[in-house]
RNA sequence: CGGGAAGUAGCGCAGCUGGCUAGCGCGCAACGUUCGGGACGUUGAGGUCGUGGGUUCAAAUCCCACCUUCCCGACCA
């Protein structure tokens, strides 16, 4: 992709209003745009994180056994008064009455659909257990946008829901839940602390809250330096300070939440009717769990784990672009040519490249390289073409790779692929 | 929803004790010179001064109401 045929408004300044360093990039780098206030546009940049981030989470949601299906957002209220949460969440449901009179809303989150879903659908204990997963928008009337993307009215959620005929059933797809989580945050590069949490509105006996530390976090988290144990923020006063598991010191950090997970069990299958008929005859309600990560949020919280002073530092597999290639010299010289030839052989090769065909100075471009934050970038530059050197420049580490131009070809796509070589005669084939 | 602050060009701001044609920096367009860490010159485009009402010979400027945004708090699967 050529620069000048995308949209990535970068800005020198740091936006006034904006005090999570994540918020301030997400705008400086072009990512994110404010319709009003917790509402964002994703402009092609921060789509393509997006599509990245959400490719992760679809291949491990897929490997744990997960299937993906859409849910409507608009939903009627009626469905809600069966569980009675259009009282419960009323303060953060955005609804409304359609031309036809009808009571409306835009779904905050999905509980009561899936459970008319499998209603329908599930009769029998042949058909379980079933696991369902989208990835949507979801609507929340917040009194109090923060952070940009952090805390939304409008976002984008992984949900999942599972249905089981008993407990142990549960038990085990909520293991494999978990498990999936840890590495779709592990690929994202976000260290995450996990906690036992209160459900809250959800419902239901266990849940697991997935955190991670960050300035700008709006919950509490009680870590033990010690024996690593984490807890929520309240442990922090009930236990005076001290590990429940080893003793030592806690100390209380914010984080932010990516991800919750819940057992809910039959509060909404109950309500609904959601039953099936099992082995022994019996008509049963089914055991549900239901599995959150919120998306939008997670790609503010990449950007908080991985940024220096230049910019955004985005880790390999949720990076934009796997390559920015910098043309330094003029419209008709060498660097201009080079930097067509190699982005159309690594777009063969299938690798995401962008390419920097704006005129501008050598300095802006450097600059808004860094700010995007590209793991790496090809610098073609008319001071080594002289020689015949091109550069490879690691966005995180600073170092810089000279090679022949000729051989470019044969280096790169192993770099791109594996990371830089740590010596010198390491070599890729694309 | 309580408390505080702010709305003037795409972005950041000045002007405001009423008074000339509403300005500056960045960005944008054209031309020229530049070209390895946010280059420079010349010319130019871009504005319902948040909205509505009021006071006045005269309102970006004073008064009232409303809207919007941000911060603190309460709330938050």
């Amino acid at each position: 992709m050529r620069w000048t045929q995308t949209l990535i408004p970068t800005l020198k300044e740091v936006p006034v209003g904006t005090e999570a360093v994540s918020h301030q990039l997400l705008l400086r780098a072009g990512l994110v745009n404010m319709l009003t206030s917790g509402v964002y546009s994703y402009l092609p940049l921060g789509l393509k994180v997006l599509r990245r981030i959400e490719t992760i989470i679809r291949e491990e949601m897929n490997a744990a056994g997960a299937r993906e299906l859409f849910l409507p957002c608009l939903q009627p209220i009626e469905l809600w008064k069966q569980t009675g949460r259009d009282q419960v969440l009323q303060e953060i449901m955005i609804r409304f009455k359609d031309n036809r009179g009808r009571e409306m809303c835009l779904g905050p989150t999905h509980e009561e659909v899936i459970t008319a879903l499998a209603k329908n659908y599930v009769q029998s204990y042949r058909q379980l257990p079933l696991t369902l997963y989208q990835i949507q928008t979801k609507f929340r009337d917040e009194l109090r946008t923060r952070f940009g993307i952090v805390r939304a009215c409008e976002f984008i959620m992984k949900d999942a829901y599972s249905f089981d005929r008993d407990v142990e059933g549960l038990e085990r797809v909520y293991q494999k839940m978990y498990n999936a989580y840890q590495n779709v945050f592990k690929r994202c590069g976000v260290d995450v602390h996990i906690i036992a949490a209160d459900s809250g509105a959800m419902g239901g006996d266990v849940s697991h809250e997935f955190l991670a530390l960050a300035p700008i976090g709006e919950d509490e988290v009680a870590l033990c330096g010690g024996c690593g144990f984490a807890g929520a923020g309240a442990l922090w006063a009930e236990g005076g300070g001290s590990c429940p598991s080893c003793g030592k010191a806690l100390t209380k950090q914010v984080a932010i939440e990516l991800g919750h997970i819940f057992q809910l069990g039959t509060k909404y299958s109950q309500a609904q009717g959601a039953m099936f008929l099992d082995e022994d005859g019996k008509l049963k309600p089914m055991i549900m769990g239901c599995y959150g990560i919120g998306v939008s949020r997670l790609i503010a919280a990449v950007v908080e784990k991985n940024y220096d002073d230049n910019g955004i530092v985005w880790p390999r597999e949720v990076a934009p672009y796997d390559v920015e290639i910098l043309p330094l010299t003029g419209e008709d010289a060498e660097g201009r040519a080079l930097a067509r030839e190699y982005a159309e052989t690594l777009e063969k090769c299938r690798f995401e490249v962008l390419v920097d065909d704006r005129e501008e100075s050598p300095g802006r471009k450097f600059h808004d390289a860094d700010l995007i934050g590209i793991p790496y970038r090809l610098i073609l530059g008319a001071r080594g073409l002289k020689e015949g050197l091109v550069e490879i420049k690691e966005r995180r580490s600073g170092r810089v790779l000279k090679i022949r131009k000729e051989d470019i070809m044969l280096r790169l796509p192993g770099i791109l692929r594996d990371g830089f070589p740590e010596k010198d005669e390491d070599a890729g084939r694309c």
